[in-house]
DNA sequence: TTGAAAGCGCTAACAC
DNA sequence: GTGTTAGCGCTTTCAA
């Protein structure tokens, strides 16, 4: 347990000032190769470890990406992280990771707990923050990504897709199948943000269509679990039993329903119409696979890491891109797809 | 965009000097209420936003608790941060996270880069690491955790449970039910330690029991998704098409073999019996209910933190705490198991 | 309860 | 390619 080993050590060990065992230390240090290895067999003889913090503060430069997500235990943020940090580590990037629970004043909270560690870019997740968040990002000097959406009136850049627009999307292919009675199972309120637009964009959808939107289910507060997509199935055939088709603000929801319609032996899509959104995993393995929406989650945070890389490189402002999803169908809400075998 | 508002700013604008400012952002600063009040108004009022990073620097202190797991997407090693997480933020500590691919070598550099950062404490997914990564741990002078595992020479402290030993009561569930011809359906090789711990208890167990061990199918790199334990079922159907019981080594090759055994018309349990590890939420929904093992990784989350916070507190070392899996018995290896409705 | 001086362990900037 | 000097923005320490 040798601790505090300083450069200052290293240096004398290796009979050179501190500045080359520093330049020794960076990729690009103008340091004569020799002289480097000799620096770092020494530094790892010593047990010596490297003190960001010593160069944070100097450097000004962390090297930190901070970024928020309504919660770490779902898979398309894990996606979306991935696809981030992949991207960034190759610029020797750091994810600096937090998470809300679906609460803008936790998210207030932890976008000023990361931005105390003097991140270079931040990211959050959705377009809807409380004032103080907002003015937080605003004031904070660094490049700011709202990802997962597209808000009307964006702090600074944007990487994502509007949410209502894929339940348009559903509800056409739905009404193509002949479908009218078309519920919707979803969060209640706003707290999940990109749920809420879901539920608008399904709404708006009906009524261009011509159809009454009467078949809101409420499950709880989000996110909406398997659990409660398979009670809110319940509730929907108790309440409206004639109900054709029904559209889930995710995946996790749909399988949950569907699996409430295997329980009580009724059969989908024949009998009734599920589908999903997310993409994830389940979707394409379950049987029938879930129609959905794929979001790209991963791409989205590729494409984040992008857009910072290059704000970062040479200051830019007010970039959007959009990352388009794609409607997947699937055997729940089609009866003559392909069978996908494992 | 008001960059670089430092206390000393704060400090001027307030009428004190920047150690009263200083003392205002602790908690426990001894500063007249007034003073910390008016001091608190100018700060937000300048948009000042404290700098850790100096303080990081003279105080010796970060705050960072150091994690690393095989992969960000997967909910049980999600749950053991959020459980972490939550625990330890209740004392101004933050998790830095880092993830391993399930790769030995990627660990060792994301522990290195973990400790440049200076955390108070470090914690690891499992007991198997490079002889460097092992080196860095040890001299790392902070708390070191192993969790998910009982490392049979600990680096230092432990939280985590018997892989191997939860296989052995899996198999002895699965004799008691009267099932001889078992197969086992993993990753290959040993990238996945836990999954490779829990693959040599179930032949352990299998030979215990004096049954033949050679239906194990290799569903190829670590980890098993869904998808492969449906590929994997097919190859063992096509093998072994006598197999009564198929033991895989999580809830999502399991979730996988099952759909292949719907697609294929084979009933769960009637025909086939199939049993996970993990007890994710999949395993209570879909439908017949996996059994499973429930190894609570939330609380191996708290547990691992809690003892952090003891550690920090008084100097400890080579504490190992257990978290007793417990096996939950669903429908796909009993027939009069409980239906569970959503 | 408040302030002044010193310095945490590195690196920017400049000199050679 | 290497060394010297100064200092990043806070907090420790000591004094009042």
């Amino acid at each position: 347990m040798q601790r505090s080993v300083k450069m200052k050590d290293v240096a004398r060990a290796a009979g050179v000032s501190v500045m080359t065992v520093s330049r020794a230390f960076k990729k690009d240090g103008s340091v004569r190769p020799e002289t480097r290895d000799a620096i770092l067999k020494v530094a790892e003889e010593l047990g010596y470890v490297f003190d960001s913090t010593a160069a944070n503060l100097r450097s000004q430069r962390t090297d930190f990406i901070a970024v928020t997500i309504p919660s770490i235990n779902n898979a398309n943020f894990a996606d979306t992280v991935a696809g981030l940090s992949d991207v960034v580590s190759g610029e020797g990037l750091q994810v600096l990771l937090a998470y809300t629970n679906y609460d803008m004043e936790q998210e207030e909270r932890a976008i000023e707990q990361l931005l105390r560690r003097r991140p270079e870019a931040i990211v959050v997740t959705g377009g809807k923050h409380t004032p103080r968040a907002r003015r937080l990002l605003e004031s904070a000097g660094i490049p700011v990504v709202e990802a997962w959406d597209l808000p009307p009136d964006p702090v600074d850049n944007v990487v994502g897709f509007s949410n209502a627009a894929t339940m348009e999307t559903m509800v056409t292919h739905l009404v193509a199948q002949g479908h009218t009675r078309i519920a919707f199972i979803g969060g209640d309120a706003d707290a999940d943000t990109r749920g809420a637009d879901r539920r608008h964009g399904f709404s708006g959808a009906m009524s261009a269509h011509g159809l009454t939107c009467d078949r809101l289910i409420e499950a709880g507060p989000p996110p909406i679990s398997m659990r409660e997509g398979a009670s809110a199935m319940a509730r929907l055939l108790e309440l409206h039993p004639d109900t054709e088709a029904v559209v889930c603000v995710s995946d996790l929801s749909a399988f949950g329903a569907l699996t409430e319609c295997q329980r009580r032996g009724l059969r989908v899509p024949e009998d009734m119409v599920i589908t999903g959104f997310g993409a994830y995993e389940i979707a394409s393995v379950c049987v029938p696979t879930l129609t959905t929406v794929n979001p790209f989650p991963q791409k989205i945070g590729e494409e984040t890491a992008r857009l910072i890389l290059q704000a970062l490189q040479k200051p830019a402002r007010h970039q959007v891109r959009q990352i388009a999803p794609e409607l997947v169908v699937g055997g729940s809400s089609e009866r003559h797809v392909e069978r996908v075998s494992g």
